[in-house]
DNA sequence: AGTAAGATCCTCT
DNA sequence: GAGGATCTTACTC
């Protein structure tokens, strides 16, 4: 359970900085997802930075399109993908609008509403695996491209939104480079922008980006 | 614990 | 037409 004081909802302003100092600030924070069935609570514990059009490894770096769209918007909002023909991944806008960066949810425990997670993650072992990894944690949270768009700092009813929680305390925060994308982790332009939670069993395992096959 | 391959389709070139 | 901010299953050690 989640202490009344850790209940506070983060302000847009917590987002309105330079993601690569909101995304290890976001380890510990707490998203809740409203569901018709109930609520889904999960603490983050792994968050990578997308700065916009800097970044190469950013799907906002080749400039705006229908899919990244909310990249360019203000603060606060939620940016959903597809990714891999089956997969949702979510992000949380952060920066001045037009900045075009977020940062990638990619791991989390859950706190609250385990028996509906686990009813949707019936490939998961153990609780553990219930939101470790990026499109697990969207698949936890019953997040798709439909809730592109929302507003995790809005008023009244919201589907999803973001608490203060209890932050995670700065000497158990490591980074490192990014999972799966080109160019970090390699010799050229790597961004240690990769964060988690030290000794968190919800982390997922790194894997350095691998350029896969075309089919024949 | 590690490796390998297949699934599947949207997005941008 | 190529490749992707991935996951699952199967198989090996």
């Amino acid at each position: 359970m989640i202490a009344p004081e850790d209940r506070t909802p983060l302000p847009r302003e917590f987002f309105d900085r330079p993601v690569v100092e909101v995304a290890p600030d976001l380890l510990g924070r707490i998203v809740v997802r409203t569901t018709p069935d109930g609520p889904i609570v999960l603490r983050l514990t792994e968050v990578e930075a997308y700065d916009g059009p800097n970044d190469p490894g950013s799907h906002a770096y080749r400039g705006r399109t229908a899919r990244n769209a909310v990249m360019f918007g203000p603060p606060g909002h939620v940016y959903v993908y597809f990714t891999y023909g089956m997969w949702h991944c979510m992000n949380l806008v952060c920066g001045p609008e037009g900045r075009a960066s977020g940062v990638l949810l990619r791991a989390g425990e859950i706190v609250e509403g385990a028996g509906l997670v686990r009813a949707r993650r019936r490939s998961a072992r153990n609780d553990r695996e219930l939101a470790r990894g990026p499109a697990r944690l969207a698949t936890a949270l019953d997040v798709d491209r439909a809730l592109d768009g929302t507003d995790a700092c809005g008023a009244g009813d919201t589907p999803l939104r973001m608490l203060t929680g209890a932050p995670a305390p700065a000497d158990r925060v490591r980074s490192g480079p990014r999972t799966g994308v080109a160019g970090d982790g390699g010799d050229g332009d790597v961004h240690p922008w990769r964060f988690w939670v030290a000794g968190d069993p919800t982390v997922s395992p790194y894997r350095p980006h691998v350029p896969r096959r075309s089919r024949s």
